[in-house]
DNA sequence: TGTATTCTATGATAATAGTCAGTATTTTTT
DNA sequence: AAAAAATACTGACTATTATCATAGAATACA
């Protein structure tokens, strides 16, 4: 909205070009960057709930969000880890459902909302633009398919070094030959994306340590024997 | 094909009703069912293989077929069983990618096989198509989503009875106070359903059985108290 | 029809991971 | 700066579930 003087447009945003937006025809970004509405959230903050009702979808333009179920027993389990130039909340919105998960801001953010109707008229007007979405859905079932396979047949302490190694791979900055996982988690929330007890991840954490797998620096997990995790990891590798 | 007897042309496809093909236009079905090959399988055929490339699309027209991914210790986790009117392998062909599991016959099934091209030139001259395609696979996201997070947050009793009551609903007959799951499964495909161990759930049914929650005729499982099973399946409900 | 193979079942045991309780440490709030 | 709250950690214990071994039953097959 033009009177926003913070908000950048669509076709000047530095995410776009990670986004399923790199692949719209410069007229269409602005008719979805005339209707958006950018928005800081702080850490903690939640852009939405579980079994609510989309009214649009949300672009990030920098920060992360967790999106996560709330299972039986109240603890979480996060289903992913949105950063920069991701997409959220448009399987709802398609699947024309309420919610099926929650999002919580994990790391100061800003998000733009696109409403219902500017982003369902640009998706239906450019076909290309439909495939790249229906694209990563599709890409999004496998991915969760694996997570599935993984839960059930791989141990936790397999499972967290697999998300040690991703997460690394997401948000990691190099140095030398280790990588630090440049993200504040804490260790319910490894525990929610691994999918286990918290006190089961701060004793394998320290196992890892002890066998000088990974490094603490502050609160970040420095990554010292990427190959021997990946070695954890997997039954093979 | 019209000079196959047996190939019941999509139109008259009594599965159509329950399938994404519901909403084609009697034009387009007929493109797509000019283009399919019907083909009966027999149990224990391979559909697609994980891995491989996807060169069209399967409609199951009777038959179920297990949709599975094997793990790294070579257990198999079945992520969805497949029945009349269900689309198979839609997924590989929108992500572009290739197949991200495998699918095998459980109960001797007609198949029609509908190539690449067919299906996508519906698809994309064909917006409601289109729609309803990503639809579902927007719901089965959200469907993933739940399994993952009852896979790490639920015990095996829990998902155990809980996959009883959904095979019930969608294979169950009904007989009176009783629902017999009229579909064929070994222990070892329940288990890979569940993501568990056989033994497992050996040891589980006959629990199920001595509580009588379950009977068996045959091989096939009756549902004797499905609240029972019910409040077995989750914390709360 | 006999044989091989697969499937179901059961027991014993071990490993894994969860829960509970209590404490230390860090962070946030007032 | 003190108090409160949240987070991290540790130990003890328990429950759950996997694994291994073995045997019987059912099914396929040749």
């Amino acid at each position: 909205m033009s009177n926003q003087p913070r908000n950048t447009p669509c076709e000047l945003c530095a995410s776009r070009k990670y986004s399923l937006m790199s692949d719209l025809s410069h007229a269409q970004v602005c008719s979805i960057s005339d209707h958006k509405n950018l928005i800081s959230h702080r850490k903690g903050q939640i852009l939405y709930y579980e079994s609510t009702k989309p009214l649009g979808i949300f672009c990030i333009n920098s920060g992360v969000v967790k999106v996560y179920k709330t299972a039986s027993n109240g603890k979480e389990q996060i289903v992913h880890l949105g950063k920069e130039g991701d997409f959220l909340g448009y399987a709802a919105l398609l699947g024309e459902e309420n919610y099926t998960n929650s999002a919580m801001i994990v790391e100061d953010a800003k998000i733009c909302f696109i409403p219902k109707e500017a982003f369902l008229n640009t998706l239906l007007g450019n076909t290309q633009f439909f495939k790249r979405v229906t694209k990563e859905l599709s890409h999004e079932l496998g991915v969760m398919e694996e997570k599935l396979t993984d839960a059930t047949q791989k141990s936790i302490r397999e499972r967290l070094a697999f998300v040690l190694i991703h997460l690394a791979s997401s948000y990691g900055i190099e140095g030398g030959d280790s990588q630090k996982i440049d993200l504040i988690l804490t260790r319910e929330e490894i525990a929610g994306i691994v999918g286990t007890a918290t006190e089961s991840v701060i004793r394998l954490l320290s196992e890892f340590k002890k066998d000088g797998l990974i490094e603490f620096e502050g609160k970040k997990i420095i990554i010292k024997d990427k190959r021997g995790l990946a070695r954890l990891s997997d039954f093979y590798a």
